[in-house]
DNA sequence: AAAATTTAGTTGTCATGACAAATATATTCA
DNA sequence: TGAATATATTTGTCATGACAACTAAATTTT
């Protein structure tokens, strides 16, 4: 795969995705762990957040509430994470991590971090950095409607 | 939204291509053009190569045969391709882009190049070598599979 | 307080994307 | 040549992702 320079940005950056997406995905699964790479980001967001309404994991990973709501019942149903109803709010649901998703999490997270080195291999300091301020533009130069 | 600096550098990457793709077909409808981001990268590849089998398709966007397979049937059943068999390899399915298909192309071209114009806005030259080559380097550093 | 509006979450639909398996045709090897 | 392989494409399955519609509960308005 060569890429076409000067143009497509889109597909660049869209290709790239798929194969980080990719890689994750592969590294689990090499390690007989059964997760996809967005159950893996919803999985380190909720460790993050200790205990989060679904609401929270939305802003935090910016993905949509159906898809949110989705991924959680496929955690749940794994017995990863525990959910109960927020007392005060009883539109809430709060979710945190079972011992068995605290297992996983830390099982998988030095795995995340292989994969992280390996696809910064090469890069230096101020690359990534210029990266991250490219990135981070290019989010927000798109992210207001019109 | 703010980023988790120096951590889930997937992540990021992945939020930001999913904007990218929502604005492009978000344009596109704003147009009045019933066209996902996908099949018009698609489109556009086809219209780059003029006349490809399906097995090119899949070299140049690096998405999957049965993915490819799957789009080109919509963009046949919308009229915008023309496909006929290979007369030299009866397994090649050979496709190009049909009145209707070019006029499309033609439509949704300033169309792309306006969401890429947005998506660049307040970014320099520099920067935008420095983000190419590490998206390619990235790349590279994933592309074989160990 | 009652009605209107907003918010949190769920469910349905359709389009990828990854992966496995199947089919048909080519090519290579013995 | 005939068998084994390899290649091009299709089909099936499951997991997102975008979007619309819906339910239930909270908040705001009047």
């Amino acid at each position: 795969m060569s890429w076409e320079k000067g143009k497509h940005i889109g597909n660049l950056v869209e290709q790239s995705t798929r194969l980080i997406k990719l890689r994750f995905g592969n590294a689990f699964s090499d390690h007989g762990i059964d997760i996809t790479p967005e159950q893996w980001i919803v999985l380190d967001c909720i460790h993050e957040l200790e205990s989060s309404s679904q609401k929270d994991i939305v802003e935090k990973t910016y993905k949509d509430a159906p898809t949110i709501s989705r991924i959680l019942a496929k955690l749940i149903q794994k017995k990863w994470l525990i959910i109960r109803p927020d007392v005060d709010d009883k539109r809430k649901s709060i979710v945190r991590l079972s011992d068995k998703g605290k297992a996983i999490y830390n099982t998988c997270n030095p795995i995340a971090i292989t994969v992280r080195e390996r696809l910064w291999n090469g890069l230096s300091k101020d690359e990534y950095a210029t990266f991250i301020h490219v990135i981070d533009k290019i989010f927000q130069n798109l992210e207001k409607e019109s």
